[in-house]
DNA sequence: CATTATAATAGAATTATTCCAAGATGAGAA
DNA sequence: TTCTCATCTTGGAATAATTCTATTATAATG
């Protein structure tokens, strides 16, 4: 918690008690939550809060390169609080979201038609799958 | 046009005039084109076509496999009319989109304890960069 | 050409997200 | 510690994307 606010403090980043609770809810967290996820925990402690709030700081955590958007369920974004360049497979039942820390870029070479029109910043591999539990 | 047709003819997949167009309109279509595109296009020629027949149409080529839904835009889908897996980059600034046809299916291994988890059905590359024309 | 299953349509409903104006409050300065 | 102000929070409205529904139309088949 300390580690937390120690890691905003003074960096333009205003810590409210709301934000504090949205950060807390992200530190750590592998769930891959969705905004409307955070909303719902966040609720509990703060029945005030609001959509505007969550969207807020997510957008100014992903500005600060602290929280990635995850695009791979085409329903609805979740929020990676991860920040490290990584990688996620879904299962396209359940839509459950995990992990994979695997480093590909030494494989993920590019055209040169490609590099020669894009300045390339970086990249990600979506996996689809189906997991144990949905194979029942 | 007479391949469009009768790739579709007697596959339980009726052909009317609206859906004709939309599949001209995707054949050989590198565009991306959003829904919203796909229905600006049609109106056209048929100005009474509604959003429901453009989103109805592409699920039915999607479940049949010959198009991709593509993510790499949290802001909207894109719909790819070519259903061999390939990969996209994007451009962050102007969001255009492009194909890359490189097969890295030799390069993405994944951990055993994910292989073990999920049955693997598929995987795609999402690449980000700044095109030609954004850098001025 | 008659039948029927499927598609098209308009518009309402839903869902996700963004915007806005007003009031509240953290952070740094005094 | 208190003051000031830039920034944040809030509720609600606005927007945008997508889905749903009931009705009408029509492509496919025999």
């Amino acid at each position: 918690m300390e580690k937390i606010i120690s890691r905003y403090k003074g960096k333009g980043f205003k810590l409210t008690p709301q934000r504090l609770a949205i950060l807390k809810f992200l530190e750590g967290n592998t769930n891959h939550p969705t905004a409307e996820d955070i909303f719902r925990e966040i609720k509990k402690k703060y029945p005030t809060v609001s959509f505007a709030t969550v969207y807020n700081t997510v957008e100014a955590l992903r500005e600060r390169g602290e929280l990635l958007e995850i695009t791979i369920n085409p329903d609805r974004k979740h929020f990676d609080p991860n920040p490290n360049p990584h990688h996620h497979i879904i299962c396209k039942v359940c839509k459950k979201i995990e992990d994979i820390f695997t480093d590909y870029s030494e494989a993920l070479k590019l055209p040169k038609d490609i590099t020669d029109e894009f300045e390339i910043l970086g990249n990600h591999v979506d996996f689809y799958g189906i997991c144990k539990n949905c194979r029942n």
